[in-house]
DNA sequence: GGGGGGAAATATGCATGGAAAAATCTGCTT
DNA sequence: AAGCAGATTTTTCCATGCATATTTCCCCCC
């Protein structure tokens, strides 16, 4: 009998279908920041032994999504302001490294296409709509690294950095984001490098300080609520 | 019965244990790159059984230092040249970053001591005592990072950067490379983060092209050799 | 009523058994 | 003698049992 493509996800092998499962559920949100993890119950839910699901919470661990404390357990990673600042330091630099590789080889079609999405968003844009793209757009710049260590810390980084933002951005930032990006765009599709490379900084530091300040506003409203 | 301290390595759990076994002896070389890794010999050389040896296999290949197959085991990574390259991309923009980041608050006390290490160092100094003086000092800089994402980058990237460098340098670079370290620490400790950070990109470049030309160099012997 | 101590319950960490896949070996055919 | 097919063996991968550490809950004491 022949084995269906659509068969036990092709046979990668349960640990990774389990790390599968377990990162998307946490980068979406479903299990937030600060939840417990348990082998056990996480294995019931899955329909496997405690030996899949316990190697990909490792996994996930080495990641840095999910932090453990031994003999207690694992529990989904709540970064902190400092851990924000800090992700944001590294893919500053990063990420303007990815642009620079982009420039030698620019994925020209995919560019464009993005040109066109960004270039129609206005404020009326659904927040939604908007932060789809804007992460589509960026993990595109990771995938088309040819540096294969670049492209893994991106990616990481990039989700270290959802943990810390529970989806929202401020409307008023938005017009900022996309003229960023189309600036970014065009700076590559023209094969200006270093304008590439100052816009890409200038991008990612404004963002940064939109989310830095959002936290530190969330932070003293749960301080408040705390009270 | 109290614990003795010396006992089961203070309780870091036996995962820990094999794990640091394993990559001290694959960064020093007495495990090549390229070796398989067996689950069963390595817990039978441990005495201890499989699952803290697979687990400890499963966290090094998350680093990079080792690489597996689906169901043929585990081997130790052999760093393509370009990898080698990709790294020390890598590693130049992030080492840049530390560099940045230690002008704030620099170790004083620790710069002059390597400081008055390297200025007794000369062409006569062995590459043995060179090497180690290096890793060191580059090391020193990793963990005194205030961003700890950083810290563990580097320390992962030098890991990596290791498994590409049969220990060897030449011995008409070591010059180069000690002057390098001392404008570095004498840029930091004067305050000068700019030049500082310069003279890091150059200290690096200049590293990156030895072991580039060296290892283009043993490629081009072993394909002689095999011939 | 609140707090501390101890026993039961629960979860992690390690060991080991069993299933499936890959590697190896053997024997047969050409 | 070389190559291929089948069987054996070995190894990874998953399941599960057992021991120990932690948590929880209950009872006793203050």
């Amino acid at each position: 009998m022949e084995k269906s493509a659509l068969s036990p996800a092709f046979n990668q092998g349960l640990r990774q279908i389990v790390y599968e499962k377990l990162k998307e559920a946490i980068v979406l949100g479903s299990i937030k920041p600060g939840s417990k993890l348990s082998e056990i119950e996480l294995a019931e839910q899955m329909a496997v032994s405690r030996t899949p699901v316990r190697e990909a919470i490792r996994q996930l661990a080495q990641t840095g999504l999910v932090t453990l404390t031994p003999r207690r357990g694992a529990y989904v990673t709540m970064p902190s302001l400092k851990d924000a600042s800090d992700l944001y330091e590294l893919r500053t630099e990063l990420e303007i490294l990815a642009v620079e590789n982009l420039c030698s080889f620019p994925p020209s079609d995919e560019l464009r296409r993005y040109r066109s999405v960004f270039e129609i968003m206005t404020d009326e844009t659904s927040t939604e709509r908007y932060v789809i793209e804007d992460r589509a757009f960026h993990f595109m710049i990771y995938q088309s690294c040819t540096n294969r260590f670049l492209t893994m810390m991106l990616n990481n980084i990039a989700d270290l950095i959802n943990l810390c933002r529970p989806f929202s951005v401020e409307r008023s930032a938005i017009t900022d984001f996309t003229l960023g990006h189309l600036a970014i765009i065009d700076a590559i599709l023209t094969g200006k490098t270093t304008k590439a490379k100052e816009e890409t900084r200038k991008h990612i530091t404004i963002s940064k300080e939109s989310l830095l300040s959002y936290l530190k506003s969330r932070s003293t409203e749960d301080q408040e609520y705390i009270k």
